[in-house]
RNA sequence: CCAUGGAUGACAGAGCGGUCUAAUGUCAUUGAUUGCAAAUCAAUUGUUCGUCGGUUCGAAUCCGACUCCAUGGUCCA
């Protein structure tokens, strides 16, 4: 049974899809203007161990993530393409391209699985404009001089809750109503685009019933995920910092146009500071995903590998904020090693003890401890937990500190089954390579048995200079040795 | 100013009424192992859970106030 945490309801729930073996779910993804930032990466990180995980649970999971490449203005009004693309002297289109093509490399990089469906809103203008005129039909929108608005108001008396996943009060809204301010074309305040009129120097336009111009930026991941995905469906998440207004608009216009709110189950993930503050640009507390993983940065000693990076965000709860440091990222690599390091034994490690061995309780408590952690709102830290104590057992037993034989050949197979399944395909942590690493391997191999043989000779010699310059100069080359009681074996850093 | 979350040990971060003198990782100390290291295993120290007050037989966990942080909104610019 998996629980979540739903924000709608702001409670934990069991989570029951639509279609029992089926799971639809939509993720707000990238505005497409500039270089994706770390932040976004650890959204995207998150949902990608929940897909992980529902399909860790034998689901057939339909995952949509939409690439925002038209909308989506800014503060002074003007599109967030259009501004990308003025700045570069570069068609909208380019810009759009060359930061999709960015945001993939990063979503590989961190081992996020691909969406089952990735579209963009310049993809589906037409099912757009289609929403809007339903939204007219239904009497809760309105055209004024070529823009349309969403009718909050209306929408408020029609008994409909705004308002009821950001918690913001229909009181408030009516409210401001009583100022008038109403500006420009709108006739109140609450109310948002939902097609907006180009102006002049407006670049991205297209026709419409209404006026050349362009859909509001919350109507497309309505129009997408009930493309996709249906009236209605399983979840719908996103950053928390979507909730309002974007995921407030995407209910209310789901709801005005077909009378079903979209999803049923809505997840939010928070957000990652640095050093205790939130990332900003302007006062240099802000680090690139380059620069994290180069080490360029002031804010970092040196560079972190993705996957390190990628187990740092999992030590965390995805429904809290956490803090990045140097210190952080130090201590979730040191920990990621050894974790990797335990399942990498593992996979020649074998038991060899009879059924019912004392330790095979022990190790798949802890195991089935991890996935029960899983199924409990996603909750990787508890999980991840569990799983250090299965490596200390693994670590235990191929150091012979604790005896092969109190682990049983079938209970230690299936136990290596499942641990497998819980680190790579459900958190999906991979060993880092050097990502070429494979089709050398087998040389490498080679050459360090030999290395390995020459220095062991030299120890046999107690010839320490020799065995030590062996050592000291491999790490130099990010090679480490370790000297076990069976032997010697090396790890690439 | 409003709304909603949050504040836990050296760092990060779980826990969210009794099993908590607080999981896990990192750090530190010690022991085992080692030629010495590293790695590994084991043990131990580090705080009592933002501040103050309340509820309760019992609070890190519930309630209130305050301080600070985050996200969104709003106002002013």
């Amino acid at each position: 049974m998996l629980k979540l945490q739903d924000t709608l309801s702001g409670k934990k729930v069991e989570f029951e899809p639509l279609k029992p073996g089926f799971v639809g779910m939509y993720v707000c993804g990238p505005t497409v203007y500039s270089p994706a930032h770390i932040g976004n990466c650890r959204t995207f990180v998150s949902f990608d161990v929940i897909y992980r995980t529902l399909l860790y649970l034998g689901n057939k999971v339909r995952y949509v993530r939409n690439i925002t490449d038209v909308g989506h203005l800014l503060d002074d009004g003007e599109d967030r393409m259009s501004k990308g693309a003025r700045l570069q002297q570069l068609e909208p289109m380019e810009v759009a391209q060359e930061h999709t093509v960015g945001f993939h490399d990063m979503m590989r990089i961190f081992n996020n699985l691909p969406p089952s469906i990735e579209p963009r809103a310049t993809g589906h203008i037409i099912e757009q404009i289609e929403m809007v005129e339903q939204i007219i039909e239904a009497g809760l929108a309105y055209e004024s001089n070529g823009s349309v608005y969403f009718d909050v108001p209306a929408y408020l008396e029609k008994g409909e809750g705004y308002g009821s996943l950001s918690g913001r009060k229909v009181d408030d809204l009516m409210a401001e109503s009583r100022d008038l301010k109403a500006q420009g074309d709108k006739r109140h305040p609450s109310d948002f685009a939902i097609w907006m009129k180009a102006g002049p120097d407006h670049i991205m336009r297209w026709n419409s019933p209404w006026s050349v111009g362009f859909p509001g930026w919350h109507l497309e991941c309505s129009a997408m995920s009930r493309k996709y995905l249906g009236e209605e469906f399983d979840i719908h998440g996103g950053g928390n910092d979507l909730k309002f207004p974007h995921h407030e608009n995407e209910i209310a216009q789901n709801q005005a146009s077909c009378g079903h709110g979209g999803a049923r189950y809505w997840l939010h993930t928070n957000m990652l500071l640095l050093n205790g503050k939130k990332m900003s640009k302007s006062d240099g507390n802000h680090i690139t995903t380059e620069q994290l993983i180069s080490g360029e940065s002031e804010h970092v000693s040196k560079g972190y590998s993705p996957m390190a990076i990628r187990f740092f965000m999992l030590m965390a709860h995805y429904g809290s904020p956490l803090d990045m440091s140097d210190d952080a990222l130090a201590a979730a690599e040191k920990g990621y090693q050894r974790l990797m390091e335990a399942v990498k034994r593992s996979e020649t490690l074998e038991g060899t003890g009879s059924e019912g061995a004392p330790l095979d309780l022990e190790i798949h408590k802890a195991l089935d401890e991890a996935r029960a952690h899983m199924l409990d709102d996603f909750n990787t830290p508890r999980a991840i937990a569990s799983l250090f104590e299965v490596a200390s057992l693994i670590n235990s037993i191929a150091d012979g500190h604790r005896k092969a034989s109190d682990l049983s050949a079938a209970g230690f197979a299936e136990a290596r089954t499942k641990l497998l399944a819980l680190v790579h395909d459900v958190l999906g942590l991979q060993a880092s390579t050097g990502g070429d690493a494979d089709d050398s391997s087998e040389r490498i191999n080679g050459l360090m048995e030999l290395v390995i043989d020459l220095r062991a000779q030299s120890r046999a010699d107690r010839n320490w200079a020799m065995s030590d310059q062996i050592r000291d100069q491999l790490a130099a080359l990010d090679i480490e040795l370790k000297d076990g009681k069976e032997g010697t074996t090396f790890s690439l850093k």
